[in-house]
DNA sequence: TTGTAGGCGTTATCAA
DNA sequence: TTGATAACGCCTACAA
């Protein structure tokens, strides 16, 4: 059995509440108290019980962190972000899997589980109807959104500006001379508001660009993983005409496509130019490197924690919706070989 | 304010006792009351509070998962079979990083923050020396150790058999006629036993097929990383006489061993051949293909969470050791193009 | 089958 | 400055 405060004070002499003083570091303790607390703890190998600490405060110093995978590279370097800022607010992070599991979702956002466990939830959800989230219930549980969806100030959420983001890539891949566009990721389901975002971005680039390409062009990819890519990829190489750049609505479905690009023996970028979103070190490493529009994933973490601490602190607190940066960062995929900037 | 168990009783008419094994499944209920007290329950909202629950059970339901760095693509997929195989078990996973700071990891181990959250830890660690492990109190915390170290009989681990593994990679790079064979992974510090496993493993492959290298060909490797590896290939491509293979000691360190080959215009596998260690999703995708050991990610995250499951059960359990399989996978790296199990 | 009451380990209130 | 004591919300002997 643990020691607990009461066998402290027992030991010392005094009384719990001088224990808990001199625990959690009150200013007014006697020097005296406070040396005979200290021996007393070592004696006894105390440590504060966080659960009861908890039942009493009401805080329990754990975020959760809510991704669809936790093994897609761009949510495990989001994952170290948000654990590293949490860290410098005092929070530690549970990391929860959706999978692809509506349901789960929802379980998670109503608070059936252990939710309470959490002082708040960072919540990157696949779906962003608005019925979703109408089901949570903010009073209880703070939130915070990343990605994309319409933001309606119930709730914060930082994102980036994700239809910018579409068009400055296919921007780039009409700069570099790129006329059969084609484009990896687009959903077949409304629910998903990501995909229309960047679906959105897509269009509105061919169109400035005043491109036409076949509706079989936009090819959808369920699960935005490696094998979507390189199935989608396959097909569109198969078609007449061929397109000679593929856009990724991220950079996992660009290895994949590249993949299968170079397995139907044509060359990246010299027949067809390659380009993703995310900026995973994935991309960096890849051969041809992969050109990319990349996420400041370690702003985008940092601002999520700054708010769900702020909500914390004060529930009331008037929701914020933060727009994160992101660039292009143009490599060999679009370039060319030793074109764009190289390792480390 | 959340409703409570003695606001339930109350708007039901009944005791909290009643209202307590309605809501935990008792048997003995009459329907009558079940049916009031569940009724009062949807009335007020009424959810449980687990950390009230805990005070008085001693169990959190949750598990802590430390590893080094999460966006490691091995330690990522770890979490993902974590995390799906302690859902089975009824438990949550709180994910922790401790980057590469010792001191980090003592503190988890001493127990000093909130490790009381937890039912059990399932520790990763960087280093292994048992002095480390000597801080950890089982009698306090239920810990089962995933990776290489000297098995003691006080703590459970699961590991896979590093020194057979290494010798089989090493085997294969033989068997397709490579004898100028270089390792990158080899530790100065001896603190750390997997890179020394690893290591002798390598050693024994190559005393064993009668082959001499210099000894410039083991290179270190302080992070397992993609630069590390690009870093390590760059330096042994310079070597004369230069390396006819280059053994990684993890597939990060191989992906980035492929583009430092590549970028000192050399192929990949005619002039240098390349193997690893994990099978990572990112090394089927790479081209060329990256042989490698394959690691059963999902048998080392079940044995791990049915060790911790059944410690917490019974802390007196005597400590189990468990080797998980690994088996060779032979790709492009190694064979040449097309060669190996492709894609999917 | 259901009610009452005590305690899990802390923190916070109220006195002294 | 310190001590006694009541919560925090739940579970569970013990009684009825």
């Amino acid at each position: 059995m643990p020691a607990t405060l009461r066998d402290v004070a027992e030991l010392a002499q005094v009384s719990v509440r001088t224990v808990s003083n001199v625990v959690s570091g009150y200013e007014h303790v006697s020097e005296r108290m406070r040396q005979r607390v200290l021996t007393a703890i070592r004696e006894l190998d105390y440590r504060p019980n966080p659960v009861a600490r908890t039942l009493r405060t009401g805080r329990t110093g754990m975020l959760a962190l809510v991704v669809p995978e936790i093994d897609v590279p761009y949510f495990s370097e989001l994952a170290r972000d948000v654990i590293d800022a949490a860290a410098e607010h005092g929070y530690r992070v549970m990391i929860d899997q959706t999978g692809h599991d509506h349901e789960r979702e929802r379980r998670l956002l109503m608070g059936d589980d252990r939710t309470m466990l959490f002082d708040g939830i960072l919540f990157s959800p696949l779906v962003t109807k608005s019925e979703l989230l109408d089901m949570h219930r903010s009073e209880h549980m703070p939130l915070v959104l990343l990605g994309e969806h319409e933001f309606d100030g119930r709730f914060d959420h930082v994102a980036i500006d994700n239809v910018r983001a579409a068009k400055d890539a296919v921007a780039h891949l009409v700069a570099t001379g790129r006329t059969r566009i084609a484009a990896i990721g687009a959903q077949p389901l409304e629910e998903y508001s990501t995909p229309l975002l960047r679906t959105a971005g897509y269009e509105a680039a061919l169109a400035e660009a005043g491109l036409e390409v076949p509706a079989a062009y936009a090819t959808p990819a369920p699960h935005y993983s490696r094998t979507d890519g390189y199935a989608a990829a396959t097909a569109l190489m198969a078609l007449d005409p061929r397109p000679d750049a593929v856009f990724c609505f991220s950079d996992l479905l660009a290895v994949g496509a590249m993949r299968a690009i170079a397995d139907a023996g044509l060359r990246v970028p010299d027949d067809v130019a390659v380009i993703g979103i995310d900026d995973i070190e994935e991309g960096r490493f890849a051969r041809p490197s992969l050109s990319t529009v990349s996420l400041d994933t370690p702003f985008i973490a940092r601002e999520a924690v700054r708010r769900i601490a702020a909500r914390i602190e004060d529930p009331g607190a008037a929701a914020e919706e933060v727009v994160a940066p992101h660039r292009l960062v143009a490599r060999e995929s679009t370039l060319g070989p030793g074109e764009g900037p190289g390792i480390g």
